[in-house]
DNA sequence: TCTGGGGTCCTAGGACCC
DNA sequence: TCTGGGGTCCTAGGACCC
């Protein structure tokens, strides 16, 4: 059997742990620049508070209301998530990090198992251990376990688990649950099966499996399957090493200067290189990015990209750096308001099977260029991010990002702590 | 005034190989 | 009247997830 275990409200939830005094009140966290609203506490979303409403449209609501609000402090959550799935590793065989909230787990089976005392069980512990609450449904298939996690949720009260494991049950968990909130199932979808009479996961489980095939692909057939309890989406217990790596960002306030932009640029190669070596690969090819802003129909609007091949793959700062300048110089126009920027890798190798060029001195510089990264880790992980740093990604940060309600970071930096008097 | 940031998979069609 | 059989690689577009 699967389960799928879920953080409730996971990020209104890490903050609470630290301020219990926000438990049974509204709590909501903002998106990168305290743009949109990306997780509500239930009282939140009682409020009538929309997944994604930007802040500044629901000003009124959360002053009226009183409504805490956070910048999203990914440092402070990721540890959190890291700390509850060493939980969940204590009560399964296998289990695969599905997001920062969610993992499935494939669970142990023991003659006589109760499924439903073992998932109250992990449920208690990750409560008492993290302090955080969780969902948990349990199935025959990851698609069934989702839709009991969603039934967990919403059906069972305080009690938080779900299994299925009768007809019936399964035939309950469907019919309650709609069918745009299957897994797989998204807007598009969605809107074409209502618009043929299927409005559940029941309807959706019991269609005709070439018309799905027609529409959908193997895809939807495989996800029918699932619903039927026939498991077709094995547990990935390693990650696959990623194909593409990505790091951009909207600016705390808009950028015209092409020097400013640099800097942005730089740093999000910076970040690209910590994410490449993290994984261990390289990237042979990059795509660097400018926009200005949708929102501000007055501007002129322009969508700037272009990818640049590398002779050699690389992970070293230095050399992303570089190419990614070289990619602003070519895209770069003036008169813009720029709003948001990025840097794409692609074509990864593993860093240890690199085809070498025919000039050797490449071979050369990359051992030197691999020495200073990794001194350069090394610093930054025991002293603070970018702590040494190169040049090139500035000192002013003007388009820095907007966060103004940040939470110390409780678990990860000491000197952050509060000092609490009792 | 103010609107996030990451990813994956599948399919069809074109171009090419022997 | 009749025109083989078996492949790969790449790209764009469309769908999805958190």
């Amino acid at each position: 059997m699967f389960a799928l275990s879920d953080c409730n409200n996971f990020y209104c939830s890490c903050e609470r742990i630290f301020q219990p005094s926000l438990n049974g009140k509204p709590v909501i966290v903002l998106s990168n620049n305290d743009g949109c609203a990306i997780a509500r506490s239930e009282e939140a979303k009682a409020l009538g508070i929309a997944m994604g409403a930007p802040a500044f449209m629901i000003r009124d609501i959360i002053e009226k209301n009183n409504v805490q609000v956070f910048s999203s402090n990914y440092v402070l959550y990721g540890d959190i998530s890291r700390r509850v799935t060493e939980v969940y590793r204590k009560y399964a065989k296998e289990i695969e990090v599905y997001s920062i909230d969610e993992s499935f787990l494939y669970l142990f089976d023991y003659p006589g198992m109760n499924y439903d005392s073992y998932a109250t069980e992990i449920r208690n512990t990750v409560k008492q251990w993290i302090g955080m609450p969780v969902c948990i449904g349990v199935a025959s298939s990851k698609t069934l376990a989702k839709a009991a996690n969603k039934y967990a949720k919403k059906m069972t009260g305080s009690k938080g688990v779900f299994v299925i494991d009768s007809e019936e049950k399964r035939k309950s968990v469907l019919e309650f649950l709609k069918v745009g909130d299957v897994w797989g199932i998204g807007s598009r979808y969605a809107k074409w099966l209502i618009g043929h009479n299927i409005t559940d996961a029941w309807q959706l489980s019991r269609s005709n499996e070439e018309w799905i095939r027609q529409k959908m692909g193997v895809v939807g057939v495989r996800l029918v399957k699932e619903l039927n309890g026939i498991s077709c989406i094995d547990l990935e217990e390693v990650a696959p090493t990623k194909k593409v790596i990505c790091t951009s960002r909207s600016f705390g306030t808009l950028i015209t200067q092409k020097q400013e932009l640099a800097e942005a640029i730089s740093t999000f190669a910076t970040r690209c290189g910590e994410k490449l070596r993290k994984e261990k690969i390289c990237t042979s090819a990059i795509t660097v990015f400018i926009y200005s802003n949708v929102f501000r129909v007055k501007d002129t609007q322009y969508h700037g990209s272009v990818t640049i091949p590398f002779n050699r793959p690389t992970n070293y700062t230095g050399d992303l750096i570089s190419y990614a300048l070289k990619g602003l110089n070519a895209i770069y126009k003036p008169g813009i308001n720029y709003h948001k920027a990025g840097i794409m890798c692609l074509d990864m190798v593993p860093e240890n099977a690199i085809q070498e060029t025919f000039f050797a001195e490449t071979q050369r510089d990359s051992d030197k260029g691999r020495k200073v990264t990794q001194v350069l880790d090394q610093i930054n992980v025991l002293m603070g991010s970018d702590k040494v740093r190169f040049a090139a990604a500035g000192y002013s940060k003007q388009w820095r990002l907007k966060n103004e309600k940040l939470s110390p970071c409780y678990t990860t930096n000491i000197s952050q702590i509060p000092v609490v008097h009792l």
